[in-house]
DNA sequence: TATGAATGAGTATTCATTCAT
DNA sequence: TATGAATGAATACTCATTCAT
């Protein structure tokens, strides 16, 4: 894209400062979200947090929702982006391999930032933009879905929906307790034996 | 009823009239906890639809936390309540039905007040007395727990805590997602279905 | 006492079970307001810890302060019936005897419950019936101005009024000060003392 | 004003306005408190008599205690002010003249607000912040106390620490009284009568 | 006469949002 | 564009008092 030297395209430094502030404003807002909870993150304290005047806080996100909304969505992506690189790495492997490897990235994703991943899951209000919280399941959903359709002869399921919908969900309940419920299960001598335990699980269901 | 010569340990008008109030109270409770969500769920708001005086309100639950937790426990018992019962009664079964209980059973009990359960596992700040919502889970983990190991040389788990807790984490993911997110998968047609795909996931996993 | 056989003006029961209440509920305010002080004692506070009913309470004291009234008002008899008895042994004696008896039974008088005291002098709003707090002044003025007419010609005051009073007003003040706010100097071996500076000041006053 | 080259800490405008704010909360909290005593003086009561909202009023006073300490404050240090402006000019004169302006500068003193005085002595709650109401009279006393130290040797004295308690408590409760319960005393033809009794109450006390 | 459940106006305080500078 | 003072509706909770039983 970058021709001639000079002509990338550079961010004028306006547009630098502004991706900044937002920035700081999604690391403030988390930090507070994890230390106060969501009911006492005020947008006032998080600006203070940010180093930010709350009117530039209102001139970046116009409510606290999409304030809040701006940390899901990053967390969410964060979260997702490690699950699409683990899955992509053994889209064509076998099945026990590749559900092993997505049980690993669920938990490793629930370990990015466990205690805002908590607050998330826990207290914000499913209104609005807020609604879809639970997207990453079903960008996660599709993965699965597609992977399964590929290795249909198998697998012994008879509908796909169905599989992928018990597959996925399974995993994330299983990560979420474990990593935010039971966090002895998956001390370092132990996450090997809780991860292949969840794996059988699986493979099982789908080998038939 | 009360055959003897005045004995019987009638409740007094004042008792009962106490006892009307609660009830009013944690209907109009639970009412505006779904309706506006936790959040916007004031406790005058709830004092009005209860055709009570906010000065009876807090006569009764001194903090808002006591009402929402009054709902709570009320709420988590009657699901456990039902899981409990149907557990009971094939205690003594083989592995395929318990299962099979275990699984419709906890639809059984997501489906008793889906609206409010998902207000209250969504919303419902995790400090003081409400911090023990997971509470059912515990109560229902002791009954499995208790099942397999009565069962344990029918199965092929080596660890009975992990076993347990990965069945009674799954079947009420897979429950509370089909009922709260995927309402379609448990059309008439279709409970059955899915109840044999999860009840196949556990069987399988606990035979090995 | 009692001449004739039943004639003595005898209480009722009922009448004396009035008075009873009437007392119980006196002495529970005083408590309350000390251990609370004057805004967190609540009349349903006061019934409790009086072991009567807030109806019954409230058949005897119409409002609050009517019952604080009482407080105020018993307790300031207490005071002042100190203060007269003592007053009245030195009536016809020598100025300086009875100055020093003054100052000595005003001490006393403020010893006599200091916490209800403060409570009673520092957070009782003075309006309707409360507003005569300082009637326990206006008696004493009463007795030291008959004392002081009595004794004039002894005496170098030109004003009987301004002279009562500021006896009466400076005796007062630094017992109160000294019993509520300087209690170290009121230990057992400088209560001579410091009755003996106070009459000091006052007699040498009065003498010219 | 700004002569130099740009230097001078002029007030930023935001400033100002900040002031402004205080002080007109101030100024209509000390009129409430008056016009409603302290009870009935609500934070909201306030603000509207201030044509300040609510909002801005706990912008700058964190609690209802801070706003009312911030006019005891102000309503102290103005009274002691007087007080200590008057005694510096008598510090190195004779006693008698000193006791003089000591009465007059407190009776002065009492004058500044009497009705305002009066709630504040008599209504607020002696906690937190609000426990140092009696501030003046230490002040006071330090003052008086080097005073009496420097001329030791006209005094007929024992102790000092007693004799500046008794000076101080004395002038202040009479003042008080004065100016608050007797009004009358203090009619333009009577002052000097008053303070005369007052100065020779002390004078000779002192002198011995 | 005693009881205590019920009342509801009133309180201090918070916080998302606006807007003059 | 950035600032932060100002806003005011809304909130959880209290308490003197009433009245049906």
């Amino acid at each position: 894209m970058a021709r001639g030297p000079l002509t990338s395209p550079r961010k004028t430094a306006t547009q630098e400062r502004s991706r900044q502030t937002v920035n700081v404003l999604l690391e403030a807002t988390a930090r507070i979200l994890v230390k106060e909870g969501y009911d006492k993150a005020s947008t006032n304290k998080i600006a203070v947090a940010a180093g930010v005047s709350i009117g530039s806080l209102y001139q970046y996100f116009p409510t606290k929702e999409a304030l809040v909304a701006g940390v899901v969505e990053r967390h969410m992506r964060e979260m997702l982006d490690l699950v699409r690189a683990d899955l992509a790495e053994v889209a064509t492997g076998p099945v026990d391999e590749a559900v092993r490897r997505l049980v690993a990235a669920m938990i490793e994703a629930h370990r990015v930032d466990p205690k805002l991943h908590r607050v998330l899951v826990e207290q914000i209000p499913r209104t609005g933009r807020l609604e879809n919280i639970e997207n990453m399941d079903r960008e996660t959903h599709k993965l699965v879905r597609a992977y399964l359709e590929a290795r249909r002869d198998e697998l012994a399921v008879s509908d796909l929906d169905t599989a992928a919908f018990i597959c996925v969900k399974t995993v994330e309940a299983l990560s979420h307790s474990a990593v935010l419920g039971e966090p002895r299960m998956l001390r370092k001598e132990r996450v090997e034996h809780f991860t292949d335990e969840v794996t059988r699980l699986i493979v099982r269901y789908l080998r038939g």
